[in-house]
RNA sequence: GGUACCAUAGCUCAGUUGGUAGAGCAAUGGACUGAAAAUCCAUGUGUCCCUGGUUCGAUUCCUGGUGGUACCA
């Protein structure tokens, strides 16, 4: 036991992470560093549901909009950023909150990514080119032949996996999973991971309420400002792909508006699903967790 | 009020020449260590409107209801 604690607030979209963790971070007197890999960037606070400008004046937040779209950071770059600003914020503070729905950001700070090295330039670029021209058969034929370990343990229909196996092997000559066998260093702050507790059909409800607020809001508005980053990786991402194609007249305003709804439960559904996984204590409010920490 | 048509999954509907049923969408479950709000995998959930009749057997055929739609009054 040491006195350093990352208090981790998780749960699906919509759930009220945000409330629990102000009034958690009021309490405590400590700082919020975003694990959404999308309230990352600047112009994206409507449709990423970005802490509202009163809401970021209640608490110190870290990590919201401090960067442009086009500057993708990945879940590797987060922990190095996180675990830099988690180190800074111990100096003066026992504790750090970490609030944020991207599962795999909040899992790279509390648990670590195994020591995979820098992709080579370019490499990614020719294998999705690979995969469009060549088809996912020729990317799971040179994964069976070079890392057949990696090969049997993955979706091989997936071809993200299959990529990012084949990246770490083309950039490297080594296999994939020799970079898996070393493990990775523990963490010198303690770690606490909870959830907001809700419903599903309350949740669900929510999430309707919300996207039709955020089109009151102006989503519309903040998409089509966003042009010049349509193609990024950060705008691949629900409540903008939708309204991408609205603006390019794939679909209309109304079934826009209805597959951002049911993109957004698909997505929340996934997110419960990790959640429950990697053990996230369900609590209803801030109060639940001050409790537990014996305060 | 009369006539016609319809009633099957959450929705839109198909189907069973009488042997208790299946598509699309929605939904549900899951995987996931540098694209993760991404990507991938799996799954049919049902008083076939109600009631009587015919039948070994009715969701299917017949009677009578109920509800809906259209047209006529």
């Amino acid at each position: 036991m040491n006195n350093k604690t990352v208090i981790f607030i998780g749960g699906p979209t919509a759930s009220g992470k945000t409330r629990i963790a102000i009034d958690l971070a009021k309490k405590l007197k400590c700082e919020i560093i975003s694990g959404d890999s999308r309230q990352f960037y600047k112009g994206m606070a409507i449709g990423t549901a970005q802490p509202s400008a009163e809401e970021l004046a209640e608490a110190p937040h870290h990590f919201i909009a401090f960067t442009e779209p086009n500057n993708e950071i990945n879940a590797g770059q987060y922990e190095q950023l996180a675990l830099e600003k988690c180190n800074e914020l111990f100096k003066t503070n026992d504790y750090v909150l970490c609030v944020g729905g991207s599962g795999l950001y909040l899992k790279a700070l509390y648990e670590g990514f195994h020591a995979f090295p820098d992709i080579k330039e370019g490499t990614r670029e020719k294998l999705i080119d690979e995969l469009d021209t060549l088809g996912i058969g020729h990317l799971q034929k040179e994964l069976q032949e070079k890392d057949p370990v990696r090969y049997e343990a993955l979706d091989k229909n997936n071809p993200q996996r299959l990529i990012r196996a084949l990246e770490v092997i083309r950039s490297t000559g080594k296999t994939y999973t020799s970079f898996v066998n070393i493990e990775p260093k523990q963490r010198d702050f303690d770690i606490l991971k909870f959830q907001p507790e809700m419903e599903r059909s309350i949740l669900y409800d929510r999430i309707n309420q919300r996207v039709d607020l955020m089109y009151d809001m102006g989503l519309l508005k903040e998409v089509e400002v966003l042009k010049p980053y349509w193609n990024n990786n950060s705008l691949k991402t629900v409540g903008y792909s939708e309204n991408i194609s609205f603006f390019k007249g794939v679909l209309s305003i109304e079934e826009a508006n209805e597959l951002l709804k049911k993109n957004t439960r698909n997505f929340a559904k996934r997110q419960l699903t990790w959640f429950k996984k990697e053990d996230f204590k369900t609590v209803q409010s801030a109060e639940d967790i001050t409790s537990k920490l014996c305060l």
